[in-house]
RNA sequence: UGGGGUGUAGCCAAGCGGUAAGGCAGCGGGUUUUGAUCCCGUCAUGCGAAGGUUCGAAUCCUUCCACCCCAGCCA
């Protein structure tokens, strides 16, 4: 790293190089800690690589946690799609994943410690009753009856809790702390609740579950966590975080720190939202690849690379803040011009006879894998006498000038890519006066070479032949929300659904060589966009492929 | 309202008392057999506002304003 180039230190690298340097911290230990409620989306992928990245930029380790400590919203499925994606996105945890659910032994041990100790009762009070004795913001709450009864009477109480002796409801544990803290976490917190549902870890061993703030902190300090990161909204927890690592035996004590999470418009990123959107039907499941999910940013098309790229762009910092989508966009692009192979394909043929081209004689075009990286070798396309061209690279009205209309106009010249110029000679219509083939003629000497100077091709076309190609389906995607910001404040964020947030067409004609394309492999259809096999809807007989991205487009807007 | 957090360009974001980095978007131009890529140029007398300290303030002090978060037996 050169100090005139590298990018300065954000927030927490700053704290972390102080610590590194002054020999408070030995070794960075950091953690992503997912709640398996839903899939990842790409604000968690900001957390991933905030988390993972320090780890790998400062020689320490991250790990993988879920923080399962409320088995009513939480599955397998969802265990199982994190850690996929985690992998995908390209890090990896030392050991195995952990679980708030490995700990639960000793945070009984410790909720029993904090009891003996005075700090911790069984409160009997009804949700109801405990929403009104915790009091408002300007007025302080008031005890409850049951906040001052002999220890040994706690004890036996949370023993009938954990024994399954209490309904759902009954009774929690609570910290003793501060009825009269202006920071409502303060005002005696819940550190254990009665729920009578089997866990995807645990199965029935339990009927009490910590909640996150009694594990939270303890979790870390189990597995030495140094930097314990999370977003804003738990600043507030901090003071309750530090409470219970200073009143139990814990091993360490880790620092929590805060970041702004991630926002994007044009885009819903709330698990709560997004997992209604599956329910109701809305997409296509969780992968569906309009989904701002990992896993559906995956099928869509999007690489690792221009994630981790996009989440380093952005930056890590507390002001909270709403990305453009373009900025996401823009990663994409750049790594997939980059990566993909170029091909042709016909999204909405038309047929251009090339009259004097003999029928039945198919003659071979060679055109680079990428027009910029040599090594990635060469490509064959076969141009036959009838080949076929986009419907919107090809217009009667000879008025439109040279600036605006850079395709095939009747009467004029265009290059084919790869190939010949061609004239546009006539065109034919059917009786709906559609216009369904186009006759031309080829002007010999042009593959490779420039026309004489008297013939001025308007622009390049993209084609391919109509008797040699490979048939397929292409989905065309378009923004999830019309809304820059769907569920700002009392918007129903459905009423912003993009009704044309998908196309299919069907009957697309791509270039030979896409009978090859292998799913989650990009390729760049020239003048069209990034695309990619889906892998779900493609099969034997048939070739989908998704649109990753469109590529940049800086004229449609001005003509 | 009580507490917590944040205000630097259309969107992000550096800046840590010495005279406003960088990226995205935009705009202008060049190259180009992709209207792509690439290249060049341009884009804040200004840092939420008003006062103050200082030779000097986005940086320090004071007051004010705006926005976000918490007030679940969710995380």
């Amino acid at each position: 790293m050169s100090d005139a180039n590298s990018k300065p230190l954000n927030f927490l690298e700053q704290i972390i190089k102080q610590d590194i340097d002054s020999g408070t911290t030995t070794k960075l230990i950091t953690r992503f800690p997912p709640e398996p409620n839903g899939y990842l989306h790409i604000g968690h992928a900001k957390s991933i690589c905030l988390n993972f990245g320090l780890a790998e930029k400062f020689g320490g380790e991250c790990n993988l946690r879920f923080d399962d400590t409320n088995p009513a919203k939480e599955e397998l499925e969802y265990v199982e799609s994190i850690k996929r994606d985690v992998a995908w996105l390209g890090f990896r945890w030392p050991g195995e994943v952990r679980y708030a659910s490995d700990y639960f032994d000793q945070f009984y041990e410790w909720a029993l410690h904090l009891i003996r100790e005075g700090n911790a009762y069984v409160c009997h009070l009804t949700a109801e009753q405990a929403k009104e004795y915790r009091g408002w913001a300007t007025q302080p709450g008031k005890p409850s009856p049951w906040r001052d009864r002999p220890v040994e009477e706690n004890l036996a109480d949370f023993e009938k809790m954990r024994a399954g002796e209490f309904d759902e409801g009954a009774c929690v544990l609570r910290a003793k702390i501060d009825m009269a803290s202006p920071n409502m976490n303060m005002r005696d917190p819940i550190l254990y609740r009665i729920r009578k549902v089997s866990h995807h870890q645990t199965g029935d061993k339990w009927c009490i579950y910590p909640s996150y703030d009694f594990a939270h902190g303890q979790e870390d300090a189990i597995e030495g966590v140094t930097h314990s990161i999370c977003t804003l909204e738990f600043a507030d927890h901090r003071p309750l975080y530090e409470w219970l690592l200073n009143n139990l035996p814990v091993p360490m004590v880790p620092r929590q720190y805060e970041f702004a999470r991630l926002e994007l418009n044009y885009t819903v990123t709330s698990k709560r939202k997004l997992k209604q959107l599956v329910d109701e039907k809305r997409v296509d499941g969780w992968d569906d690849p309009r989904m701002p999910t990992i896993s559906g940013m995956r099928r869509r098309g999007y690489t690792p690379a221009s994630l981790r790229n996009f989440c380093d762009l952005i930056g890590v910092t507390k002001s909270g803040s709403t990305i453009d989508v373009g900025q996401l966009e823009y990663c994409v692009r750049d790594d997939l011009n980059n990566v993909a192979p170029r091909a042709m394909c016909v999204i909405n043929p038309l047929k251009v006879t090339i009259r004097n081209m003999p029928a039945g004689e198919t003659q071979t075009m060679k055109q680079p894998v990428h027009p910029n990286r040599e090594e990635m070798g060469e490509r064959e396309l076969p141009f036959t006498r009838e080949i076929l061209i986009e419907q919107d690279d090809f217009t009667e009205d000879t008025s439109l000038s040279r600036k605006k209309f850079k395709r095939l106009v009747l009467g004029d010249y265009v290059r084919l890519r790869g190939a010949y110029v061609i004239k546009a000679e006539e065109s034919i219509k059917n009786e709906a006066g559609e216009i369904v083939e186009v006759i031309a003629t080829l002007v010999e000497g042009t593959v490779g070479e420039n026309p004489p100077e008297d013939i001025k091709p308007r622009g390049v076309i993209h084609w391919v032949s109509a008797t040699e190609n490979v048939d397929c389906e292409v989905r065309l995607y378009d923004r999830l929300f019309n809304d820059p910001a769907p569920d700002a404040g009392d918007k129903n964020f459905l009423d912003a659904l993009n009704p044309e947030s998908l196309t299919v067409v069907k009957g697309c004609k791509g270039e030979i060589g896409l009978q090859f394309a292998q799913p989650e492999h990009a390729y760049q259809f020239e003048r069209e966009g990034y695309f990619c096999i889906d892998a779900q809807y493609s099969n034997g007989s048939t070739l989908v492929f998704n649109r990753t991205i469109g590529l940049k487009d800086s004229w449609s807007d001005k003509v």
